[in-house]
DNA sequence: GCAAAAGTGTTCCAGATACACCCATGT
DNA sequence: ACATGGGTGTATCTGGAACACTTTTGC
């Protein structure tokens, strides 16, 4: 029994950060996970996350998560929701402010965390078992990119510096699994005015080269009306 | 000094839930604050909210503390977002899991809870100072209801069992501060089929007697496309 | 009969949808 | 020359915005 020397005069419960990562990978939306090395849930995969340390902000605890298991740094990341019904973790009482992350699939670069005895990308279509009320997380957070996805230029998240148009309608096609229409697609996408020619074309096989984009803002995601 | 019975291993913030109740009174957009009784903050107006119970879902926690404040029961709450800011409280590291609720104005019996000196309505145009960084979390608690007001029937929750289109209206007018058409306004509030005629009239002036209609499914909020 | 709010339709415009062919390149 | 994905315009539909007069009641 380890010694115990956080003593308070009420009952305080732990608190974590727990990162549903999003990608695109190989046509697909995929989640990062990670299996865990220590109990509960022992060997069972989990979203990566941990606990909030004393004097750390919760953004900047996600942020450090998510840093540890992908090595990334600067992407979108927003907080979802907070998940606290007693009982979710077995230990004792833990509430969790869970975030969601989109990253682009260039800089992805995962490595196994201290705590995790693998990383791994899923396709949202084939989940493992998930620990603790993780399965609720990720539906949640799925549903929130959808809605997003309606109202503003969030997807937009998901592309590397350069990019084609095509490239950004697959992203679309991939999320909501649905085809769109090209020419409706390239109308929309170019009258937002958030992406601009880079001049370049890119030259990837035996057909027309696409013309490459950038982002005018890269940081930012529009909501639109 | 008060004895401290509660131990653990690693440090544990505090978790409160504060609760931002909105209503329509007097022809605005009203907000219940309470003045402290208690140091940190003393005197200053905050919102109402407290401590997480070990074994109570956060959910539970802010519906609670809602009525321990205003006695209602069975409003529209929804979480909002959490704050955890190392020094937003100066006694200990707090989080605290806001969530904000809307109170048809009927309901509205407000009392001051056992750590209140005073509880009242402000209009949000005439917030006093507010304790910790509670500006913020009303601040986005307004975003929040402007930006659902565009794609959802949220407003409907201000309303009582049963109501006049001007109502229903004026609601909308006084959330937006803007003037909105009749004609237009009442195809769009009838097209959503979410209220129907109750069939009888209310009579409150010299001038022709207003249809009454009530909500269909009084507790959903819907998502319009 | 008059003051006051309730109730009611049509036209117009903008943004979304449907739809098919030519272009530039590599092999 | 042909296979491959890149690139482009027009007609139609639909939902939102603008706009003014008649109705029913209380006094």
């Amino acid at each position: 029994m380890p010694e115990k020397k956080y003593s308070y005069e009420y009952p305080h419960p732990a608190v974590t950060t727990d990162i549903v990562v999003f990608t695109i990978r190989d046509q697909q939306l995929k989640l990062l996970l990670i299996k865990r090395k220590l109990p509960p849930f022992k060997g069972s995969w989990a979203l990566p996350g941990g606990f909030v340390a004393l004097d750390e902000d919760i953004d900047q605890c996600a942020e450090r998560e998510l840093e540890e298991e992908t090595g990334v740094r600067g992407v979108y990341l927003e907080q979802l929701c907070t998940y606290g019904h007693p009982g979710r973790d077995p230990r004792e009482r833990v509430i969790t402010i869970a975030y969601y992350a989109l990253i682009p699939s260039e800089k992805i670069q995962i490595r196994a965390a201290t705590d995790a005895e693998a990383v791994d990308w899923f396709a949202m279509h084939e989940l493992p078992e998930l620990a603790f009320d993780h399965a609720t997380i990720v539906e949640q957070a799925k549903q929130r990119l959808l809605t997003k996805l309606d109202y503003s230029t969030i997807a937009f998240q998901f592309l590397s510096a350069e990019f084609t148009l095509t490239e950004v309608q697959k992203i679309y096609e991939i999320i909501l699994e649905e085809e769109i229409d090209k020419r409706n697609f390239r109308k929309w996408a170019l009258a937002l005015e958030s992406i601009e020619e880079t001049g370049e074309v890119c030259r990837d096989g035996r057909h027309r080269p696409a013309k490459l984009y950038r982002k005018i803002n890269p940081r930012e995601v529009e909501i639109l009306k």
